[in-house]
DNA sequence: TATTGTTATACTCTATAACTATA
DNA sequence: TATAGTTATAGAGTATAACAATA
């Protein structure tokens, strides 16, 4: 790879992006995502867990017995992709399925003492991440990109829209 | 697929992320960065070019005669993908490729005639996802939200790094 | 016939690394 | 030997649709 050390180095060694995209908030806002991706998915490795895996537990841990189906509507997931999903989460004890006998077509899923235990963890995680992520900004800014993100997600990501107060158009 | 209409349903039927999402930035970040490009990925289809081309067009726009690996290099992109991102373009005439005499390894790239009236549109196009993604937003919102993510690019995306700024520690 | 969960398939992206031609 | 561009390959990720069980 041979990288330069930029301390050394008299010129700076980082190409430029264009102006124009650096202008551009959209772009930011794409640049800025796939970076938070990027580290998030590098933190978890260590737990052996997708974040999938992690907003999966947190519909769980905010109202238990959850279908498979509503969890995905609720995450915006695909169903099939849940199942492997949930698979993962079965094997390692952090949730279990069981069928619905008021209607056997449906899975019951609940989390587990030890899905508990590992959703400690991994808010832990989360919280350290957010806060690296955001180091660059001070606390009353941080709550500022906060809600203008929200304000856009409410109208561009609806499962964002805060419910206690529905927007009347 | 049955979607229910919501000016008739009684109850919401969009279903809620868990609050702790929506409290964290970095996952409002990731997903409208996704958002963000599904809609311009959408928005993009009339032209038949993709984002990455305009990328392309617009550094080549600022300082024509780039080589294809500064063009990379600019934009993050890898070498080998940008290949097949310049052949679609040099197909369409929109750049063209000529060998480096001094390093024949080199090919350098400029924008034809047709690529700077390609540009023309593509800024429009741009200008109007941009417009329509944050229409929630005041122009002051606006502004305040794009400061807030340089900041946060500058950290996280070394190449938004404004050049004139240097940032000394 | 419609729906829930499951499985299989195919398609897109991307990352890697071999390969050539020049240096 | 190293570099610029090219090509090929493999892997992850995603989307689609067929499928079995139940309603």
């Amino acid at each position: 790879m041979a990288i330069t050390n930029p301390d050394t180095a008299a010129a700076p060694k980082i190409p430029q992006l264009p102006e124009e995209l650096i202008a551009s908030t959209t772009f930011l806002l794409k640049r800025l995502g796939f970076a938070a991706k990027e580290r998030t998915m590098k933190a978890y490795e260590g737990t052996g867990l997708h974040p999938y895996h992690h907003a999966i537990l947190l519909v769980l841990d905010e109202r238990s017995r959850e279908t498979q189906g509503s969890i995905a509507d609720a995450l915006g997931y695909d169903r099939g992709q849940l199942v492997g999903l949930l698979d993962e989460l079965e094997e390692r004890g952090l949730v279990e399925r069981r069928r619905d006998p008021n209607d056997r077509r449906r899975h019951i899923v609940r989390l587990t003492g030890e899905g508990k235990r590992m959703l400690r963890r991994l808010r832990a995680l989360a919280t350290q991440i957010e806060d690296e992520f955001l180091s660059p900004l001070s606390e009353k800014e941080r709550v500022n990109l906060h809600a203008l993100l929200l304000r856009l997600a409410e109208k561009h990501e609806p499962r964002c829209a805060l419910s206690s107060s529905p927007v009347r158009t």
